[in-house]
DNA sequence: CGATTTATTTCACGACTAAAAAAAATAATG
DNA sequence: CATTATTTTTTTTAGTCGTGAAATAAATCG
């Protein structure tokens, strides 16, 4: 699941440089081999080599340029390029009710989507097992000719992302279920399974590297809470991979019940249902809901107008929980800009001000925090494209550390 | 300062292998051939390259086994080691108003000690670097005749440790110091500046490996509170690198005045100067102290025999602190082994049970919670030690990666 | 003293590089 | 307009590095 990166060997360093030329296909699409030469930094002798042998291969496409004569003399370039025939992929996403597959070529471009209304709640393991089976094999039976090299699978809750289980998901009454290992053993094809926060951190850090750059946060804010995050450009998840708890985070000791079963976490007054059940006027030691609508929550704030001060103390004290843990996080990790996912307007009208005094009052040398903070919604898009972008990244391991050039696995 | 690991070429393969093999040999100590090829993961063939190369360059000593026939049989081993006479260092440790310098050999040992009394809140930025120069200098003139290769300075307070800047120490009154460059323009090796807490985790993850394992924290109990962690076996940092201020997360809204300057830091209730305001009954904004001896706080403890109601809440809040830091260190991080440093009496016997029922009440599974938890004192040792691996470290990597395998710099 | 065992070195082959050569276009010039 | 110079890109070539397999070295066992 997890690739050794041990470069010992001569042929480590193919591999090696290999997965370099294909990422930097995907990352800057289709470019010049004199190009991939400057930003690899690998010779044009290795590339001619590299690039002839994955062309071969049918990994990337080589065409000359058609720029029309307009341009520099010199020798034209020619243009390679990821081949989207090279492979297809599944990508499986599970949230509440609703189990989304999608079938993507290798430049990671969705070919075919189906959605199923699933009670997830009512699903036992097997019966989860089975039905994203079915939804899988239905997929690609939309698609043939070209083979499957992997299968991405996400949800919310928490994983051992090493082994590909599925450990606990509040979406689920089954917990610690061998998805991976389940899927693999049918389609035999590399199964990697993330959480909801690390797959949106994956899509930011290649969608938003603009404004977000190396190392960022990507805070969750949903049922629950989540946080993805990225540092020097690498996924952080932790000693293990159950880490970066944001929303698990003690604010308040003997504090309002969480949905973990401890009290005083942040998501405990920040989540969805910490939020609802305050606004509710129920006592904080109130069981959670298991489930909320956005428009519940709306319905209370009367379309944004004059709030009554009982509501606007509940986004006060979930703005001062928010600060906390990014005044935590700021400490812990050094300043980093943080992407606020979800539930913007509430986030931006009621909670940003007491957020930022929360954070300007525990941290030094937040000064320039409006360049830090940066709000997105999302609509389910940014699960997706991580899928994609960690199936696309599976392929490519695979293409690049293969040895065996000539089998190529079909399902 | 940081060698940039991009592996691509031949020659960095190369020189990584190289590495490798030094690493081996200074975590191993003397080994066969064969051994070191069944460690490095090698072949013999690339070693037998490798390590007569760097015998004829005086980097290892290669001699027979002299293990006196008893052995098994076979061609004997030769055996392999780093040359304690290739090069030496210098380590220079900053504390409060004394300046330790010891010069130590390839192997780590240390060759030559001394100290300086000197008033440091007194010093100049200029004063210094001039201190610190003589002292080298000093220190360089009582072992002639191998090269010096390397300097490692450290300190209690904050570094850019890339730039290798002192930014900001509590046992300075000058801040912004560029003391590696410097010392590098001087003396013409490469100096790495590391902050107490990094440099004790270092040594921690060299001589406590069988107990912390390769994730760790440590937590330095001294005037402030500090951390250094280790995960997955690399040193952690944060996304710059004045990160980890275990001492700095906030723990109670406008709370007690920390050093910092900021209200309500774990600092402020758990290090040296929070808990000798308190339990002095000082009002909890009272400006912190510049300089505590421990004595201070154990006159006050009578010697522990029967501490007053008062005494007792100073060191519960404290705990309370400490395992808030803690809980949320495990919230962020997984929960990982944790060294406790410093002033084992008191965190033993007035903070363990406060510490472990926070830890408890705010995360899961926490139940082997004794496992995790340990306790050392220090002398200074550890930063030495730390600051010794630090030095050879520098030294292998100059050995590892240099090009012009002749040109050797003398100091 | 040959057989066996263990350790190390030698050799043929693939991989990466720098430098030289080749390829394929445009620009300049008579 | 043909021919040469220039520019840019790509390929070829000679050299170095790491590997597996074979060879060599140096001991003990029977």
């Amino acid at each position: 699941m997890i690739e050794g990166k041990t470069i010992i060997r001569s042929d480590d360093l193919r591999a090696e440089n290999r997965h370099r030329v294909l990422l930097t296909l995907r990352t800057e699409g289709p470019l010049s081999r004199a190009r991939v030469g400057k930003i690899t930094g690998l010779s044009q002798a290795s590339l001619s080599t590299l690039l002839s042998a994955m062309t071969e291969e049918g990994i990337v496409t080589s065409k000359n340029s058609q720029l029309p004569s307009s341009a520099r003399r010199g020798r034209p370039q020619t243009i390679v390029a990821l081949d989207p025939l090279a492979a297809v992929a599944v990508t499986v996403a599970l949230t509440a009710d609703m189990l989304h597959t999608c079938l993507i070529d290798y430049a990671g471009k969705v070919i075919h989507k189906q959605n199923l209304s699933i009670e997830t709640r009512a699903l036992s393991e097997s019966t989860l097992c089975n039905t994203v089976n079915k939804e899988i094999t239905k997929a690609l039976g939309k698609f043939q000719g070209t083979p499957c090299c992997a299968i991405a699978f996400g949800f919310e809750g928490v994983t051992d992302s090493v082994a590909g289980d599925l450990l606990w998901s509040p979406i689920l009454t089954t917990s610690n279920i061998p998805i991976a290992l389940s899927l693999e053993k049918k389609f035999k094809v590399p199964v990697t399974v993330q959480n909801d926060c690390r797959l949106i951190a994956k899509a930011l850090h290649h969608s938003r590297y603009d404004e977000l750059g190396d190392s960022f946060a990507a805070i969750l804010f949903s049922h629950g809470i989540g946080m993805g995050m990225y540092l020097h450009g690498e996924p952080f998840s932790g000693a293990h991979s159950s880490a970066l708890e944001l929303g698990h985070i003690p604010f308040e000791l003997d504090g309002a019940l969480c949905r973990c079963g401890k009290n005083g976490c942040i998501e405990a007054y920040a989540s969805d249902y910490g939020i609802l059940r305050a606004l509710n006027g129920s006592p904080a030691l109130t069981e959670p809901a298991l489930r909320i609508q956005q428009e519940q929550i709306k319905s209370m704030l009367n379309d944004g107008k004059k709030l009554s001060k009982q509501a606007q103390q509940v986004f006060t004290t979930a703005g001062r929980a928010i600060g906390h843990g990014m005044a935590t996080i700021y400490t812990l990790f050094d300043p980093i800009p943080v992407a606020l996912i979800g539930r913007s307007d509430t986030i931006n009208d009621l909670m940003m001000d007491d957020i930022r005094a929360t954070l300007q009052s525990s941290v030094r040398g937040t000064d320039k925090l409006d360049k830090l903070i940066h709000c997105f919604d999302d609509d389910g898009g940014l699960m997706q494209q991580g899928l994609a972008l960690e199936a696309t990244a599976s392929i490519d391991r695979q293409y690049a550390y293969r040895r065996d050039l000539n089998a190529v696995k079909t399902c």
